[in-house]
DNA sequence: AAAATCCTTACGAAATGTTTACAAATAATA
DNA sequence: TATTATTTGTAAACATTTCGTAAGGATTTT
C-alpha cells in the first residue's frame, strides 16, 4: 500500500533532493517543484496529504503560495526558512502554515515533524468520518479498537493469538505467509525447531471463523509455502 | 464570548505565570496545574481546547501525560522542555504531542504556534463539539451532572472510583480497555507492578449494574485484552 | 506406493480472570 | 473525640480459558 503524498516545494534543488531521500526511505510518495508556480501546478492535479515549502523563493515565495493553498485546502504545511528570527516564524505560522523548520534544519527533526502534521491529519479525518481502523477482506471485518470481528456478518470471539493472526493475514491480503514468519510477527520471537504450532491455530481460526472448516474459503493454504486471505 | 480554554502544567510556577499572562492577553481562558495528576484532574473536569506541558516534571512527567490524554481525547498538545536535543523532540513528537517548544522560549513564538494549533483543530471540529453532561449505552445511563448512575432504570449507587470507571468505559463505548489504561486513567498514576486492583473494581461494579453479575452483559471481558461497554 | 506436507484431535499445563474474605484507610455520625 | 459505617487495597483460593505438544489420520506431490 503507497502512503502519504507529500510534495516538496524549493527553488534549491539540492535541498528539495535531500527531504526527498528521507520521505522516500520512510514510505512516502513525494513530488518535487523548484517553484512555487510548478509546485502549486501540481498541487491542484495531486491528491497530497502534506506540503513542505521554502519562505525565500524568488518571484512568487512561499508565503504568498501557503496563502493561495490555504484558499482550498486544510492540508497540513511544513514552512522552511534560512532565516531564523522569531518574526519570520510568526509570520509563518500566522499565516496558515501548521509548521516552522529553520535551516539548516536535522532531517530526522524533519521527518518527526512530518509525521506529527500527517497524524493529526489522518487523525481528525478518521474521527469526523466513518471509522477507518477496521480491515475489510471479503467476508471478513476486523475492528481494531473495539477488538470485534465478524466473519460472514456473524461475530465471532478470538483468543489474543488469535486475534493477532488473523489481523496479520488480513492486513496484507494476497499474500502468502509461511508458519515461520507467522510464529515469528504473532509470538515475536525466532523459531528455533519446527512444530505444528501455528498450524494448531490456523485450525481453531478456521473452526470458528470459516462457514465449514473442512473446506476453508478464507484462510486458504498454499501447498508447501503457507497461508494467506484471498485479496 | 469567552475564547478557548487551554490548560498549562508546570512544575515551575514563574513560568507558568509567564505563559498565564500571555494567553490571558490574547483573549484565552486559562487553567494553570503544577503537576501531571493535578493536570489530569483538571483536563477530565474541564472542556479544553489545548494543552500545553511541561516535559520534565517530578513523579509524573508530560510524555507520560500525554500519552493518558491521547488515550481519550485528540485535544492539540504543546510540549515545553529545557532540553533542546534533537531526540527529545522526536520523543516528544511521536508520543502524541503536536507540537514542541524548547525552553528558554520566547512567549510570542509560543503564542504564535498556540495559534496555528487553535486554528487547526476548530477549523476541523466545526461540527459538533458540544459537552456532554449524560451519557446514555444501551441499559445505562450516566448523569454527570448530578452524578446519578441509572441501570436498566434503576438508580444505582456507586462509589468514587466505580463512578470514574464506569463514566471512563461507557464513554467509550466498545473501545477495549487495558486494566493498566483503566487504572492511568482513573487513578491518574502510573502502573508499577500488576495487581487486580481493578478487576476487583470491575467485580463490584458488575455487583451492582449487571442483572445477573455472574453473566455480565453491560461490562464485557474480553480475554487478555481488557474490558469495555458494548456499542 | 512412498514421501512430504498438512489436518485433526485430545489432554495437561500455563495463563488469565473471578470471587471471596479481611484489614487498612477514609468518611460519616453520635 | 470516639464510634460506626463505608470505601478501598491486598491476598489467596477458585474457576475458566487459552496454549503448546504430541500422536495419528488425511491429503497432495513425487
Amino acid at each position: 500500500m503507497p502512503k502519504e503524498s507529500i510534495l516538496v516545494v524549493d527553488d534549491d534543488k539540492e535541498i528539495a533532493d535531500l527531504v526527498e531521500i528521507h520521505l522516500i526511505s520512510d514510505g512516502y510518495k513525494v513530488f518535487k517543484a523548484n517553484s512555487a508556480k510548478e509546485g502549486l501546478e501540481i498541487f491542484q492535479h495531486e491528491d497530497l496529504q502534506l506540503l513542505i515549502i521554502d519562505i525565500m523563493m524568488p518571484e512568487m515565495d512561499g508565503l504568498e503560495m501557503c496563502e493561495i493553498v490555504r484558499q482550498t485546502s486544510n492540508v497540513p504545511i511544513i514552512m522552511l526558512s534560512a532565516k531564523s528570527t522569531e518574526l519570520d516564524k510568526i509570520v509563518g505560522l500566522g499565516n496558515g502554515a501548521d509548521d516552522y523548520v529553520v535551516k539548516p534544519f536535522s532531517p530526522l527533526e524533519l521527518m518527526a515533524r512530518v509525521k506529527s502534521q500527517l497524524r493529526r491529519f489522518t487523525t481528525f479525518n478518521t474521527t469526523t468520518n466513518a471509522k477507518k481502523n477496521e480491515i475489510v477482506v471479503t467476508n471478513l471485518r476486523i475492528d481494531l479498537e473495539n477488538h470485534n470481528v465478524f466473519a460472514y456478518d456473524k461475530e465471532v470471539k478470538l483468543t489474543p493469538i488469535e486475534f493477532k493472526m488473523l489481523t496479520l493475514l488480513a492486513s496484507n491480503p494476497g499474500k502468502v505467509f509461511s508458519t515461520d514468519e507467522i510464529f515469528e510477527q504473532v509470538w515475536n520471537e525466532k523459531i528455533y525447531e519446527a512444530n505444528n504450532t501455528v498450524m494448531v491455530h490456523i485450525r481453531r481460526l478456521r473452526e470458528k471463523v470459516e462457514l465449514n472448516p473442512r473446506n476453508a474459503q478464507l484462510i486458504k493454504t498454499v501447498w508447501g509455502v503457507g497461508y494467506k486471505i484471498e485479496k
